[in-house]
DNA sequence: TTATAATGAGTGAGCACTCACTCACAACCG
DNA sequence: CGGTTGTGAGTGAGTGCTCACTCATTATAA
């Protein structure tokens, strides 16, 4: 139930840290259950909020969950873009970088692979869909232009369409969450994400 | 409502088909909407018949949505068996033709595949996903056992590690079923399949 | 007529969301 | 400084509705 306010009250972004609080525990809630079966009431119990609270911050659950996407997303994007950042002038480098980068993610938060696992399926509603859609295709150009600059460099062999090689690389995402989920194993192989790439890039 | 029994009754085989019937609509409406959205009036409705029926062929609405995964699974699965069985001494080539014979699948039937990648999704209701491990499982070691087969033939580069790469191929279900959804014209390429697969086999 | 199948109104549990109320605290006042 | 008042984040019982499943009744087949 948390007691508040101990410290200074920071006044400002107070509001926030507590947005977002309850954002991070209900993707644990929405990670366990799914969305339909996660209630408002076990959503504020996690939170240590009272259900009202929630509705104070969030005009609804579907609002609420929609903001767990996008603190998510937000967390992928800063990776990636930091690493296209850094290996700006090694293409093909940059893509295994991301890949690996994505890999490392889902294995230290089996939390947001879970409820990621759910973005991906829950596409029959309309909003969600399109919170997916948004986020693969903003994924997809990017690789595909490193693609085409790769194979420029001659780093990459031409047999490879760009547009379909990032649909697979961007796809292989999906891939990635069953393998963690169903054969962790052959994701924790220190030579995992070499292997994985084998068949694109060697 | 159909007005039952035009035709011989053929009192044999009558249950069953009655309850085929009623798997094909309940796949129509889980994949216009989805698990929990589909209400068992729905479901009633698009099948012709009363609620009360569906109760005397399933016991609960969670065993209908499980015969409707079986029923797609038996018919992908038939058809990988007959491709497998005629492409027995060109593994390369079998492991194309499944994959085209699963893009076919999904492009002929936009229900069945709204209906699969919905499954994919759902596997957070443990049958569910027992469900979904058992059918990707039979595949994956399939696939694996050709691409060993294709490794030793010579058709296929040693650098693929097998087990990494049937995964890649199993998950890659998935991303089809995205493209699909999402980039309806490259799928419709002609040569699409041959570029797909070129990362792996090119 | 009897046996079997089909029906759909009814039931009770569960849910998202609301709203009248509380109370800690800040701001102002004499 | 103590006292008064205003504020709004926080609360949780209550509300209206939806849904999976049942079962008494009706239709059909043998």
């Amino acid at each position: 139930m948390e007691v508040g306010n101990r410290g200074k009250p920071s006044r400002h972004g107070e509001r926030d840290d507590r947005r977002t609080r309850i954002i991070l525990a209900c993707i644990k809630v929405f990670s366990r259950t799914n969305y339909e079966k996660a209630t408002t009431a076990m959503l504020a119990r996690e939170a240590g909020v009272a259900e009202g609270t929630i509705y104070k911050y969030f005009p609804s659950k579907k609002e609420l969950f929609l903001a767990c996407c996008r603190y998510i997303e937000d967390q992928l994007l800063q990776r990636y873009r930091a690493v296209y950042r850094e290996y700006r002038d090694q293409p093909l480098e940059s893509l295994k970088r991301v890949g690996q980068s994505y890999l490392d993610f889902i294995r230290e938060n089996p939390t947001m692979r879970k409820f990621l696992a759910f973005v991906l399926n829950n596409s029959y509603d309309e909003d969600f869909l399109r919170e997916l859609e948004g986020f693969l295709t903003v994924n997809r150009m990017a690789v595909e232009e490193v693609i085409k600059e790769a194979q420029k460099r001659g780093e990459l062999r031409e047999t490879i369409d760009p547009k379909i090689g990032a649909w697979f690389f961007v796809g292989g995402y999906f891939t990635l969450i069953l393998m963690a989920e169903m054969d962790e194993e052959a994701v924790n192989d220190p030579h995992f994400m070499d292997k994985y790439m084998a068949p694109m890039f060697s």
